[in-house]
RNA sequence: CGGGGUGUAGCUUAGCCUGGUAGAGCGCCUGGUUUGGGACCAGGAGGUCGCGAGUUCGAAUCUCGCCGCCCCGACCA
C-alpha cells in the first residue's frame, strides 16, 4: 500500500512537445517514464512496476515454455563480434565502448561493445559447456537491457536506443527437436499477449539479419506501428510484407508464346518506366522488364521484375549474400555497357556478363509476353521481348514486393494490408552460428553435430508502451489488471478527516489481502485534479471515499473502464471491495 | 546518413517577418476565500532567449558555423 503524497507520480496535463502519438504522451503524462536524451528514458516509479509486473509474466511463460533464466553482460569484449558472421551487418547499430583506465592511450580502437542481442556470447557459452547430447536440449534466456544504436529513436519506448528486451535462445540435437522447441516458444509467446490482454497476432517473418531459416513476428496491430502486415481473413494467412506472397502468378503458369521477333528501337532520353509507358512508346509499365542492379558481397549482380512492380529489398536475403546494397551507376556502365534507364538481360546485349554474380528473376514476369526493355546501349530499348526465349536469367525466384488486393494464395481473396508493432520474433536458426563457432555435441554414436539452434525475443519496454496504445481513451491510460502499477486507487476526498484515512487504509488492506496493489491518494487536492489524475494513470479499479458520502454511509466503487459508479453503504465496502478484486483476478 | 522543421522559465508557448525594457497560461512559493471532475483573489520566485562567432550604436529577432530535439526515408524488439 503506498501513499500518493509519499510516492513519486509527477503527473502533467499537457503534453511535452515532442510526443507525437498517444502512448508517447501519455507515458510521459501519467508519470511513468522520463526522456533523459534521444531513445534514452528513465523509468519512474509507475513505469518500473508495470515493467516489474511485464518482466514476471514473461519469466513465467518463458519458464512454463522450456525456458532456463540466466544473465548475461551487457557490455561485451569486441572480439565477440569484430569478425564474426554478422559483424559487417551489426556493427553500425552498435554502441562502442573505448574501455576504461589511462587517459594518455586513448583515443584507440574500442576494446568493448554494449550488446544489441547475445547470439555470440550465449553460443560461446554452450560451445565450453555443451558438449553431449545428454545436456540437450536447453533453452536459455534472460531478461534485460539492449543497446542499438537506432538511426532513429522516435516515439518513446517504441524504439529507443537502450531498451529492456527477453531473449532466449534453444538448443537442440536436431530439427525436429528444435521445431519443438520453436513451437513451445509460440505457445508461451501467445500466453504471455494473452494475459497482458493485449491482442498480438503472429506472422509470417523475414528472417534478416538473424538468417534463420522460418520465423514469426507478433504483431500488435497499430496505425503506428513501422511494419505492413498483409493477410487474408479467409484463410488466415499473415505475413509481414517484407515476406509476403501472392497468388498472383499462378503456379502451372504457361510461358506466353512469342507472336513477334525482337526489335531494337530508339528511345532517346528516355529512362523511366513511366516514360516508356507514355506514347508515343506506350509500353505499360506491366509489360515491361525493369532491371536492377546490385552489390552483394562486392559483386554485382541483376534482379528483373515486370516495370510495375517493386523490389522487396529484404527479399535478397534468400540469395545468401552478407551485404547487398544498389550498385552506383559508376558500377553499372562497365558491366551492362549502359547507364540506369537502358538496362535489360536480353541474351547477349550485357556487356561483361562474366562480372555478374547472378541474374535473378521474379516468378511474375513469366505474365509478361511480347515485352520491353532496355537493350543495354544508351537510348535503345527492345519490344517483343519473351522470358525463355530472350532473357538470360540465373534462376527465379521471389523477389517483388506484393501489394494489397493481391489474391492470397490459398482462398483467392484480395489480400488486406495493416500496420503493425513488431512486439516479439521467433525463429529457427538452424545451424549457422554452432557451424561457424564449432558448437557441436557428441551424439550416442560418437559422431559431433552442430547444435541445432532456435532464438527468440520480446520487446518488454516496447510491449509496454504498445499496451498503452492499445489500451487509452482521451482522459488516459487504461490498464489491463495483469500489469496494472497499481490495481486499486482509494481517492480520499477529505484527506484531514480521520475517519476517512481510516476507512481508506481498513479498505486498502482489505484489497492488499485479496491479492491486489493499492495506492491511496491523500493528497490535499480538490476533488478533480484527484478524479482527472485517477482517470489519467488509469488504475483499473477506483474507490473514492469523501466526508459527503461518509455523512451519506456510503463509497463509490468504480471501473476504469466504465463511467457507471456503484454506490456502496459503508457495511457491505468491505466485501463489495473483494469480489470486485476478486472479478477481476478470475478475468485477467 | 539524406530531406524538412524546430530550439524563449520545470511544462505548453507569444514575440522573430519589420532589430530598441523578454510576455502569457500551466506548474511552484506565501496569504486568504473555496471544496465531488484539472477553483478564485492578492502577492511572489523563476530566463546566459540551445552554444559560438559575425553584422550593428543596439540582436531572442539579421548572417554563418556547431549542437540538441522533432518529422519523412532506410534499420530493428
Amino acid at each position: 500500500m503506498k501513499l500518493w503524497s509519499q510516492y513519486f507520480i509527477p503527473t502533467l496535463k499537457e503534453s511535452p512537445a515532442d510526443a507525437e502519438i498517444p502512448s508517447h504522451k501519455l507515458l510521459i503524462r501519467a508519470g511513468l517514464v522520463r526522456k533523459l536524451g534521444g531513445g534514452l528514458y528513465t523509468f519512474l516509479p509507475l513505469g518500473l512496476r508495470v515493467m516489474q509486473k511485464l518482466t514476471q509474466i514473461c519469466r513465467e511463460e518463458i519458464e512454463r515454455g522450456g525456458g532456463i533464466e540466466l544473465l548475461m553482460p551487457h557490455m561485451h569484449p569486441a572480439e565477440t563480434w569484430v569478425g564474426g558472421p554478422r559483424w559487417p551487418v551489426i556493427r553500425d547499430v552498435m554502441f562502442r565502448a573505448d574501455g576504461a583506465g589511462d587517459a594518455k592511450r586513448l583515443p584507440r580502437e574500442p576494446e568493448y561493445v554494449l550488446g544489441p542481442t547475445h547470439e555470440e556470447v550465449v553460443t560461446q557459452l554452450v560451445k565450453a559447456e555443451i558438449t553431449s547430447y545428454r545436456d540437450l536440449p536447453k533453452n536459455l534466456f534472460q531478461i534485460g537491457t539492449k543497446f542499438r544504436n537506432e538511426i532513429r529513436p522516435r516515439y518513446g519506448l517504441m524504439r529507443a536506443r537502450e531498451f529492456v528486451m527477453m531473449d532466449a535462445y534453444s538448443f537442440d540435437t536436431n530439427n525436429e527437436n528444435a521445431t519443438k522447441s520453436y513451437f513451445a516458444m509460440k505457445r508461451a509467446y501467445q500466453a504471455f499477449f494473452k494475459r497482458l490482454g493485449v491482442l498480438a497476432i503472429s506472422v509470417e517473418a523475414d528472417t534478416g539479419v538473424m538468417g534463420g531459416s522460418f520465423s514469426e513476428e507478433f504483431m500488435i496491430p497499430a496505425d503506428i506501428g513501422d511494419d505492413d502486415i498483409l493477410y487474408c481473413e479467409a484463410s488466415g494467412y499473415a505475413a509481414n510484407r517484407e515476406k509476403a506472397r501472392s497468388g498472383l502468378v499462378p503456379e502451372n503458369l504457361a510461358d506466353a508464346s512469342p507472336s513477334g521477333a525482337l526489335e531494337e528501337f530508339a528511345t532517346p532520353g528516355i529512362v523511366t518506366i513511366a516514360a516508356l509507358a507514355a506514347p508515343p512508346y506506350s509500353a505499360p509499365a506491366d509489360k515491361q522488364f525493369k532491371t536492377l542492379v546490385y552489390i552483394g558481397d562486392g559483386k554485382p549482380f541483376l534482379i528483373v521484375l515486370r516495370g510495375c512492380d517493386e523490389l522487396e529489398e529484404a527479399k535478397l536475403g534468400s540469395l545468401g549474400f552478407a551485404v547487398t546494397r544498389p550498385a552506383t551507376p559508376e558500377e553499372i556502365e562497365p558491366v551492362m555497357g549502359a547507364k540506369p534507364g537502358s538496362l535489360g538481360t536480353v541474351k547477349g546485349t550485357i556487356k561483361n556478363p562474366a562480372a555478374l554474380a547472378g541474374i535473378y528473376a521474379d516468378h511474375a514476369i513469366r505474365l509478361v509476353g511480347n515485352g520491353t526493355t532496355g537493350a543495354n546501349k544508351d537510348g535503345f530499348h527492345l519490344r517483343n521481348v519473351n522470358v525463355v526465349r530472350d532473357l538470360t536469367v540465373t534462376k527465379f525466384g521471389d523477389f517483388r514486393r506484393v501489394q494489397a488486393g493481391e489474391p492470397d494464395v490459398k482462398s483467392g481473396r484480395p489480400l488486406q494490408v495493416r500496420r503493425g508493432i513488431e512486439v516479439g520474433h521467433i525463429f529457427v536458426l538452424g545451424t549457422k552460428f554452432s557451424d561457424k563457432i564449432n558448437a557441436y555435441y557428441t551424439d550416442d554414436q560418437k559422431q559431433n553435430h552442430p547444435v541445432v539452434m532456435g532464438c527468440y525475443g520480446i520487446g518488454i519496454s516496447r510491449t509496454l508502451q504498445a499496451v498503452i496504445e492499445q489500451g487509452h481513451d482521451a482522459d488516459g491510460v487504461i490498464w489491463p489488471w495483469a500489469v496494472a502499477p497499481f490495481h486499486v486507487l482509494i481517492c480520499v476526498l477529505d484527506p484531514q478527516l480521520p475517519e476517512a484515512m481510516d476507512l481508506a487504509k481498513k479498505l486498502g488492506t482489505a484489497a492488499e489481502q485479496a491479492g491486489a496493489d493499492v495506492l491511496i491518494d491523500d493528497r490535499a487536492e480538490r476533488p478533480g485534479v484527484k478524479f482527472k489524475d485517477a482517470d489519467l494513470i488509469g488504475i483499473p479499479l477506483r474507490l473514492t471515499i469523501g466526508g459527503k458520502g461518509l455523512k451519506e454511509g456510503i463509497i463509490e466503487l468504480k471501473w476504469r473502464t466504465s463511467k457507471d459508479v456503484a454506490k456502496i453503504p459503508l457495511a457491505e465496502a468491505e466485501a463489495a471491495l473483494r469480489a470486485a478484486v476478486a472479478e477481476a483476478q478470475a478475468k485477467a
